[in-house]
DNA sequence: TAAAATCTCGGTAACGTACACATATAATTT
DNA sequence: AAATTATATGTGTACGTTACCGAGATTTTA
């Protein structure tokens, strides 16, 4: 098939023998066009599959799209969302040229009341599209009820809610992770090893997600058939003196062999190591982040899992991108790749 | 500061009270301004931080950029360059709306002179900016002397050649790669263990390529102290009787517990591995291909190394793009994550 | 010193689409 | 039958930028 050279508005106007007015009607569909004409048109727009000229789209309709993104803060305990807002911010540089702004909204991860306010702030501002981390479940459930009601398509990023009218999700498959997880340590254990798995998360509702982290990682053992010993332990204070209580109770309680963290938070577990001279533990966390780093450096983290912080929120504004913008049907479920950085190859990680 | 309202051509042209026609002779550096005038508009866009809208800019120059790609074609071999191909398409389809358009050129990785003869071409076309896997040294230098006389701008993917104008290189820092791979070794090799290195390349320029590969491999283990005996092989017929046949000879001769293939062959090794009932013996290879994945599943493959073949070039177009259409400054050396794929993770893998 | 050449610069028609407004025809009401 | 309303379609301008054409002003040339 001949690569005929883009058609336009004024060119299916002319061969329908209307303006492009009309066409544009039928484009938009818009009332105001008889069915006749209508079908014609459609006809012609399939038949030499018209591509609207989205430079000239945008260009002309002088309305600004606006996003917003609602998502929580850096805090001082992990810097973990600072990457999803580079990723919002990368994304907006690339459409902005398309007439897009991306207002920011941060909450409190550890404050569902911060979480209220700020998506009131957000459907106040009534914009386009959003971008939010469902991070928690029921006040997320109540809010994007709000957004259908209001018909503002939204994607989720971090964590997923299912059967829920999101437009996408981009973010981890949590099971997945932590099936993958426990594989990675299999190559390390032997039978009759113990592993601990730490959740550390003061919010119960976070909790839920890893725990999904936690099921993945037991069932591999379960389908595998290796008889280790898992045990396992919620921390919910998370201060590193707590911590530090706390693992100093299991390492005394338990010969361990590995310690898997289900979150950002294995720096805390490093430091407890380091002060404790703990060295022939191998120790699992998750994320890119420069605390986690800095011990992966050292070497007193053996792996980190990464789901691509950054790029999840990137797709997901691109995806309210495409399907506002372009007009296209997007994937809903966009599971991030599950990443293993060690040592060697985290200077090229990109997050 | 406020994040004040775009300003455009025309606000500038009204400040420094001229024409549009004069700002955007000074914006394009076109003669007819004077030297006074010149300076002025400068300042004044300078101090308003002017930015053009790219939008507008497509639209008006009815000029289309034709970007050309030259890469391997797909052999039966391996499907390694599907990838890099998938890459470039799916940049095509980001940028087109910008009025750019991409021509793909294939040649045979084994055959410099099928290279050469569509180099010609490229050039013949007189393309914008020119995406190239400089596979043949020797040829591509001398190419890409052509492409900086004609002052047409080139990416390399895949492989770099230091020390030429290329505007940017995107793909992987071979050194580090090896590297990183010895590391993962590492992990399941004792003292006096015995890896097997292979190149399975019937190219010598490949070769070249994949040696950088072995050095940083060999490092690792030089640095780390340990001592593990190392085994190289470089298999330069690439058929599967004829790797049958070398690793015959190489088992027999030696207790190798670990083989680690430096490129997308690996599925030739697991194959023989399969034949030949090799059970306990680790099988590292590259890529995430097919072939590879096939035997990643079935455990005769432990691990893969792999680096974004399809965001290699998907960037390398981009950096055509930002330089060319956006006019930015972009970064010469843009070396790809090192991603580590096991049987668990590979479903979530993007190349 | 007039004519030619050059150097600055302004005016303006595109590019493909959106949309407000105008117009024409048909259907309905009074 | 005239007036009103609804329906169907066309006209024209705008979006921000590019690029061509040509007008004055200035300098060079004969």
């Amino acid at each position: 098939m001949k690569e005929k050279q883009p058609i336009g508005v004024k060119e299916i106007a002319r061969k329908a023998n209307v303006s492009i007015a009309t066409v544009d009607r039928v484009l938009h569909n818009r009332p105001g066009v008889s069915a006749s004409t209508k079908k014609k048109i459609e006809g012609l727009i399939k038949q030499y599959n018209y591509q609207p000229n989205i430079l000239a789209r945008r260009l002309a309709s002088k309305k600004i799209l606006r996003f917003a993104a609602l998502i929580p803060f850096t805090s001082k305990e992990t810097d973990y969302w600072l990457l999803p807002l580079e990723g919002i911010e990368e994304a907006e540089e690339m459409i902005k040229p398309f007439g897009v702004t991306i207002e920011k909204y941060f909450f409190d991860q550890n404050k569902e009341d911060t979480f209220i306010t700020q998506a009131k702030k957000v459907i106040k501002s009534s914009p386009d599209g959003i971008l939010l981390a469902p991070i928690f479940v029921k006040e997320s459930e109540k809010i994007v009820a709000k957004f259908d009601q209001l018909k503002i398509p939204y994607v989720f990023i971090n964590s997923d809610i299912p059967d829920l009218k999101n437009l996408a999700y981009c973010g981890p498959n949590l099971y997945s992770n932590g099936y993958m997880g426990a594989h990675l340590v299999d190559f390390f254990v032997e039978d009759n090893d113990t592993v601990l798995i730490i959740n550390i998360s003061a919010q119960a509702d976070n909790l839920y997600y890893l725990f999904k982290k936690e099921e993945g990682f037991r069932d591999f053992f379960e389908k595998e058939g290796k008889k280790i010993n898992i045990v396992k332990a919620d921390i919910k204070k998370t201060d590193y003196i707590s911590i530090k209580k706390e693992l100093n109770a299991l390492f005394k309680k338990h010969p361990i062999n590995v310690v898997f963290v289900t979150n950002s938070r294995a720096f805390y577990v490093a430091r407890y190591f380091e002060e404790a001279g703990i060295k022939d533990t191998m120790l699992f966390g998750h994320e890119f982040i420069e605390k986690n780093i800095h011990y992966l450096e050292n070497k007193t983290i053996d792996f980190l899992i990464c789901q691509k912080p950054k790029d999840q929120a990137y797709q997901g504004i691109m995806a309210l991108y495409n399907s506002i913008v372009k007009d296209e049907v997007v994937e809903k479920n966009n599971y991030m790749s599950i990443d293993i950085i060690t040592k060697e190859n985290y200077k090229f990680y990109k997050n």
